[in-house]
DNA sequence: CACATGTCAGATGCACTGAGATTG
DNA sequence: CCAATCTCAGTGAATCTGACATGT
């Protein structure tokens, strides 16, 4: 099939992009696994710490030591869960969100630089696609199939 | 502008489908660092230590450790700069290009499955953006102006 | 001599495995 | 009693800073 060239071609493409994309003058002192967790919590607003084991890349443990960092450095909560004595609720402080945004607007800033550089028509094209791509995270955040990506 | 806030779109779509788009289960037992390191090396096909420094994410010293281990798994060679005493020229061997292939295919599989539960429409859209980000790609690569992103 | 390239040595933070405590 | 959730303890690999060796 030449679908299939297509994936991966497109593949490529992301993953050479994200050498240029993820880039940022470490921020803070945080760990990638920290500031992945900040992420994930921006994202789906609050969660158990047996949510972030299946999405963040470590173990349990390592997610107790880190989560308890972060809370320590005032950039995220760690509240009981009124529903379940034994699992913890987390967020993230004000702090936290702001470390995030900070992140995210630098990363639209050099993401804009270039953009300027391209044609107007790529350009159009490719702030197009925003949408499908959170068509994409909404597929792979349902319940679904197989495994937890 | 609005320009500015298409471009936050953009920039949000994409980290949070780096979520779900980045993660593999644990190849091998590399650190996400030599993995990264790979990954360069497949994309320049070969240089100096000293490149490395600037794309990765780690110190000199971190990166002569990461390089000496793969060297040692057979992943990477390490020859001497014909031109540059000092220099050494890091390659991959043929066992670290299957590597990065491997993950590339694990990835592309992965991606093609949520693909296929996009819509005709979008999915055409999507697969022919990736040229557009090897356009950019090969802007960040270019000396340009400003900080090696 | 000044600078660039790469390595060495010690200290620190991170993550893993295996076990344990508490609640459902 | 069993399973789920989270934490603790000890170990090993990764990274940093500062100093150093070598070549331009």
């Amino acid at each position: 099939m030449d679908d299939v060239q297509a994936v991966e071609r497109l593949t490529l493409a992301l993953e050479n992009f994200n050498s240029v994309f993820i880039r940022l003058p470490d921020s803070g002192r945080l760990s990638f696994s920290a500031l992945s967790v900040l992420h994930t919590l921006s994202r789906v607003g609050s969660c158990r710490l047996s949510d972030l084991v299946r999405t963040e890349q470590i173990k349990q443990p390592a997610l107790t030591s880190a989560v308890a960092k972060l809370a320590d450095d005032g950039l995220m909560r760690r509240e009981p869960d009124p529903l379940d004595g034994r699992a913890a609720v987390l967020s993230l402080t004000d702090a936290g969100q702001a470390l995030v945004r900070e992140r995210h607007t630098d990363r639209a800033r050099r993401l804009g630089v270039l953009l300027e550089r391209l044609s107007p028509e790529d350009r159009v094209q490719l702030l197009g696609v925003a949408e499908i791509f959170d068509r994409i995270v909404h597929l792979a955040d349902e319940p679904g199939e197989g495994p937890q990506l």
